[in-house]
DNA sequence: AGTGAAATAAACAGATCGGTCTGTTTTTCA
DNA sequence: TGAAAAACAGACCGATCTGTTTATTTCACT
């Protein structure tokens, strides 16, 4: 079990780094909550940069896999699934520890897009839309890269406005915008 | 001129925490900077953060400021106004100090919603929806804040996606959704 | 010209930052 | 069972952090 401890460490620093944010995070605090060496972090990660990148690379398959199957237990057809997307959101939104979107949150804190850690939000961003676009694309969109451009901005503004204004129902908002796109993506 | 020394620390403190973010920016750095004196700073703010919310009230009205102003430039109708607001967002993504919305960036480093940095970056967001439904009312819709929070979405996606995935481009897919959107709210 | 407010420079405080180094203990596996 | 690998505790490094203190200088206004 050689990486036990690297992937309990990455976790409890996922955990701080939403909750608190990047440089708001100390590397003392995570070992101290991880209950890890420091030179436990050293040997396996070069900086603290790298592993926020490894935190948010975790996160990027968690979230999205998590993500993909709450639309999958919530609808069966492809059109369907671009809608309850937004019911997905509105979950995320209301559970307790939401505290906006961690990758948006460190584009924000590392605002350089050759910055690793801005890249790795980038990266997670391109899966979402491919993710969406994919779906359009089995709901029958003729433009499924157009529709799918328009829901991830549907998409990415509910979770600034549920953030910023402490208002989940941006989802709703967004939900009954994304229903009068879909109709008009999808019409004829 | 009491205040010119005040409003020009806050004016140094808004350019280079929009440049690196609000932790990343030390005192001592926005100090040198703007060639103030560290007593000057703390005889006119009793704290670091109370320096960040001047500097975000600052821009808030300013930035407002700016944004209505080009829309009316740019357009007469409401109708319109609505519309070539996403022209002017693109303007903004294209500028060459552009690094995402500094409010959304607040709210991403402040994450408690009681946070007085926090609140700052929630009244703007309120007075920016503020204009928009005030805008939709003009055009004539039935529902204004209804298309005002759907409007709002699009904005606050187009700011996140073209920060994020580095893509100026988005304001112009927020505006062929909104274009969409708001054919449908006016309708009839 | 003189007074009081405002700004200055610079040392200082105490904490914390990311990161390194050393030496010891635990775990893993042949 | 024994050697290599991994994790451990914790001192230590220099730099930086926000904020305070003190004493001096600038400057506007009467």
């Amino acid at each position: 079990m050689a990486s036990s401890k690297r992937d309990h460490l990455v976790e409890t620093a996922l955990t701080l780094f939403y909750e608190q944010g990047f440089h708001a995070t100390g590397i003392d605090t995570i070992l101290r909550e991880a209950g890890v060496a420091k030179m436990t972090l050293y040997n396996h990660f070069k900086s603290k940069d790298e592993l926020i990148v490894a935190a948010l690379d975790l996160h990027d398959a968690r979230f999205l896999e998590w993500f993909a199957q709450r639309v999958d237990e919530l609808a069966d057809a492809p059109r369907d699934k671009l809608l309850v997307m937004f019911d997905v959101l509105e979950e995320w939104f209301n559970g307790d520890a939401f505290n906006g979107c961690v990758f948006i949150n460190a584009a924000a804190e590392y605002g350089n897009c050759n910055d690793p850690v801005h890249e790795a939000a980038a990266r997670h961003k391109r899966l979402t839309f491919d993710y969406i676009v994919d779906m359009a694309k089995q709901a029958g969109s003729v433009d499924p890269r157009g529709l799918g451009q328009q829901l991830l901005l549907l998409q990415e503004g509910a979770i600034v406005v549920a953030h910023v204004l402490d208002a989940p129902i941006a989802a709703r908002q967004a939900k009954r915008a994304a229903q009068t796109l879909i109709d008009q993506a999808l019409a004829g």
